[in-house]
DNA sequence: AAAAGATTGTACCGATAGGTACATGCGGTA
DNA sequence: TACCGCATGTACCTATCGGTACAATCTTTT
């Protein structure tokens, strides 16, 4: 057990790592802000993270791609219940967003230059997530065309949603917003279901 | 015509700040950088802006927000033909994003600590460009709930189709989403209009 | 053409950026 | 208890940050 302790506590820095990431972007994100936001010294952070902020970043972003996958990718694919699964998706992403007010470091990362040296990791994120909508769709009868551009139109929505929400600094928009997405994906299976 | 030899100078500096910001957002954009996308000097730089970076953000932010007043905001408050209105709207937006490659300066601006500075001016553009569409769609006959519930879903539309357009690298999702987007605002006028 | 003012490049400033080096400390093992 | 190796705080490095100062140059006006 002695190499598990490190991959713990690096582990255990990451969501304050995310936080910081989120609030400052990328660049916004200096070392004595991560340092502050993790309550780690610089030494510890380098030991843990020996790329710097880049590899910090990394992790953050395998760590999240983990959370969306076990919480909201992995239930999509299954789709067992497939309207549940979509009741259950926005509820998870409203809570995870906390409706709006949260930025997505991953749609962040994607927008200026700063973000290029991790253009592959958003790609897949995204692309993960309307094709996992999407196959849950299917799975709820719904014609392939009209799944995809349904899970396209989605994912699309609730990133336009949080940069609303965030710029008209009320989390009502997100709420409206992302309950008329949830309604026209689970009046589509209810259509073809 | 002294003092407007400045501010024409000024002026014609702009859209070159504008996409420097745009590319590496407001931290990331740093002096050095501005002056290589305007080809001024520093001296000039801070001679037309003594405020430094934030004024001239908020130049740009000025300057953005006059070309969306007058291509935009206005044609859709006039309402005189609404579905032309709306179609143009899609077409000006499309052709300034150009194709969801390049970014939404205010949209970016809300989204990170940095732009605290400039939350005022983030959030008015959004009210306006919002009350604006409504107001076109209830000119079309469209009731008022229901304008602005589509007024609302058809920006937030608009920045997540930037988000998610920039993610994945192709502007052709950019395109099928704000399609679909402008066919249900025409829809709606054609239903009640 | 000469005076006055606007414009510009360059040198410079302190602060802070990301990152490295390393001596110290602390926890487990023998 | 003596050892060993990871973990950590601190001091330090160079580059660059945003910003200022100012002398040199251009424009404009007369």
């Amino acid at each position: 057990m002695s190499s598990k302790r490190v991959l713990t506590d690096r582990a255990s820095a990451l969501p304050a790592l995310a936080e910081a990431f989120r609030e400052h972007g990328f660049e916004g994100a200096t070392l004595a802000t991560l340092s502050k936001a993790t309550g780690l010294g610089k030494g510890s952070l380098y030991n843990f993270f020996p790329g710097g902020k880049e590899e910090m970043m990394d992790a953050v972003l395998e760590n999240i791609d983990g959370w969306f996958a076990n919480a909201i990718f992995s239930p999509l694919e299954q789709a067992l219940d497939p309207a549940a699964a979509i009741t259950g998706m926005f509820d998870d992403v409203t809570a995870y967003f906390r409706s709006g007010q949260r930025v997505c470091v991953v749609g962040c990362l994607g927008l200026n230059s700063a973000g290029e040296a991790f253009a592959a990791k958003v790609k897949g994120y995204f692309a993960r997530w309307i094709s996992a909508l999407a196959h849950c769709l299917e799975a709820g009868k719904v014609p392939p065309a009209l799944a995809a551009n349904l899970a396209e139109e989605a994912v699309s929505g609730i990133q336009g949603a949080i940069v609303l929400a965030r710029a008209l600094g009320e989390e009502a928009s997100f709420l409206r917003i992302v309950q008329r997405l949830q309604s026209s994906l689970l009046d589509a299976i209810v259509r073809y279901g």
